[in-house]
Formats: C-alpha cells, sequence, structure tokens
DNA sequence: CCTATGTCAGCACGACTGATATTC
DNA sequence: CGAATATCAGTCGTGCTGACATAG
C-alpha cells in the first residue's frame, strides 16, 4: 500500500503543477488574477479577517495583507474593524468587487466547462468526485506545516 | 448539464488553487524548487527540446529556457545538440541530476503519502481515478489557448 | 510580560513580453 | 524570404522573512 501511495503522490503531484499552470494561463487575459479572484470568493458571503484568507488560501499573513490592500485600492474590497477586537481587520467584498467577480467568475468558469464538455460523463465524474477527497487531503497537507 | 459543468469547474478552480499552495508549502524546504523537480521528471527517461519542455510544464519558450539554464549551472543537466536540425537543444539529464532528482522525488512523495494515507481506501481511489480525467481535461485547455 | 494580529520594508523566484540570432 | 527554435534583456507579479506597532 505504502508504495502505491508514493506512486500516487508521484503522478499527483505532476498533474497539479500541469494543471495550475494551463489554468493561469486559460484565465490571463482578465483584469483580476487568480489569486484575487480566490479572495473575492472567499469573503463574498462575509467578511474574512486577514488571518484567515492567508490561511486558506495556503499563503502567509503579510502576502494576505498584500492582496488585500491591492483590491480595498481597485475598490473591491474594504477593510472594516471587528468590534470585539480591535486588532482584527475584517475584508468585505464591494458592490463593485462582487460585480467583476461575477464576471470574472462567468469567464473562468466558462472556459473551464467548455474544457471539462470535451470529457465522457465518466470522467467528468472522477473530477467530481476527486474533489471531496482533494479537500481532505489539503486539510492533512495543512496539519503537517 | 452545462449549469452543473459550470458549477463543476468553480469547485475544481478552487480546489487546485488551494493545494498547489500547499504542495509548494510542503515541498519548500528542499534544494530544488517544484518546477524543477519537475523538470527534471520530464527529461528523466530521454532527453527532451526546451518547446517541449516548455508545453509540457505550461510555460512560454523563454521560461523554459531561463530553468534548463539554471539546472545546468547546478551541473543537473546538459544540453547537447539535436543531429537533425541545428537549432534544436536537447536537455538531457546528468547522473548528478537524476541522483538529486531522486532524494527530491523521495521526500516529495513520502510528504504526500503520509497525508493521502490519512485518507480513506475510497478516497484514495478517487483520487487516483481522477488523474486520467484531468490529464485529458488539460489536453482540452491546452487546445483552447 | 507574552501572544496574537496586521502592516511595512526589502528580497527572491519565476513568469512574461519584445528583440535578436541562427537554422530550416 | 517566412517560420521555427532558442536565447537574452528587462520588467512585473507575488510569494517570503524579519522587524515593528498595536491590542488582548
Amino acid at each position: 500500500m505504502s508504495e502505491n501511495l508514493e506512486e500516487l503522490s508521484g503522478r499527483y503531484r505532476d498533474i497539479l503543477r500541469q494543471s495550475v499552470y494551463l489554468v493561469r494561463s486559460i484565465d490571463a487575459d482578465g483584469e483580476l488574477s487568480t489569486g484575487q479572484v480566490s479572495t473575492l470568493n472567499m469573503i463574498f458571503v462575509e467578511p474574512m479577517r486577514v488571518s484567515a484568507i492567508a490561511r486558506y488560501a495556503g499563503i502567509k499573513v503579510p502576502s494576505a495583507t498584500e492582496q488585500v490592500i491591492k483590491l480595498e485600492s481597485a475598490g473591491m474590497v474594504e477593510r472594516i474593524a471587528d468590534a470585539s477586537d480591535a486588532r482584527v481587520v475584517l475584508v468585505k467584498i464591494t458592490a463593485f468587487g462582487k460585480k467583476k467577480l461575477a464576471v470574472a467568475n462567468k469567464r473562468r468558469n466558462a472556459n473551464m466547462a467548455a474544457a471539462l464538455s470535451e470529457l465522457t460523463a465518466q470522467e467528468q465524474q472522477a473530477v467530481a468526485d476527486a474533489i471531496p477527497a482533494i479537500a481532505k487531503l489539503n486539510i492533512a497537507l495543512t496539519a503537517r506545516l
């Protein structure tokens, strides 16, 4: 089993790396970077603190701060104080941010969906089925940091 | 169906982005970057031309050249001429490169395997089953560039 | 006092575009 | 001559570490 897992690890690492660059290339022509879209998606429902954004995105807090500042300059988020803890900065998406995000998501998902449509139903299902497993894998990876 | 695909696209994009940062963080303490490991893996069996490396890695040719030059400086690859086409540079892994790659792969796969071992057999299988589908998806994405 | 949170400053890696040989 | 291959030069985005201010 352990040997199978290492072999699977190698294949997973390879496909992951290839995927991320392709997705970035596909999405490159938009106004928002992949990371910015990801951040906006995170705070769409409710404001998040900077440290939470960092943790969820897999980046360090200073990097998250930097992204937030850029988004704020662009008018897509605003930083609000947390009433219960003055150290905390809550990042909230603006109406303008929501509009931009909707456009970006629509275009990106359309691109990806077009590629997905070239797969068989079984292959699409395989991708869908893997997502919860990968999410759990990511939690396991996070715990090892 | 089309709506399902767009929803799937969104979830896939999210998990992908999260995964890549986690994997990079996990692997960060090695001597070789993720990209370097990937390049060395590609040319392990037989030499590849720079343009092929770029295409498979999802990067532009100048970026691939840069990586190759770094690996060459480190003594891990050598650039050899193609007998049939003098424009072409074939990138070949050296014995030293193979040794370094083996160490890096072993450590990285061990990290990933440890995380994978926390998943159920079904979840591991779901990841394994998705890899061929994602590979096909990547080909479809490449065609859209 | 010690920790948590966020920001600032400076740095490094790695991608990109545009321009330039060289060869087909 | 036009297309393909690789390289070089310069730039930029985005992550990091370390230092710091403020609040719990």
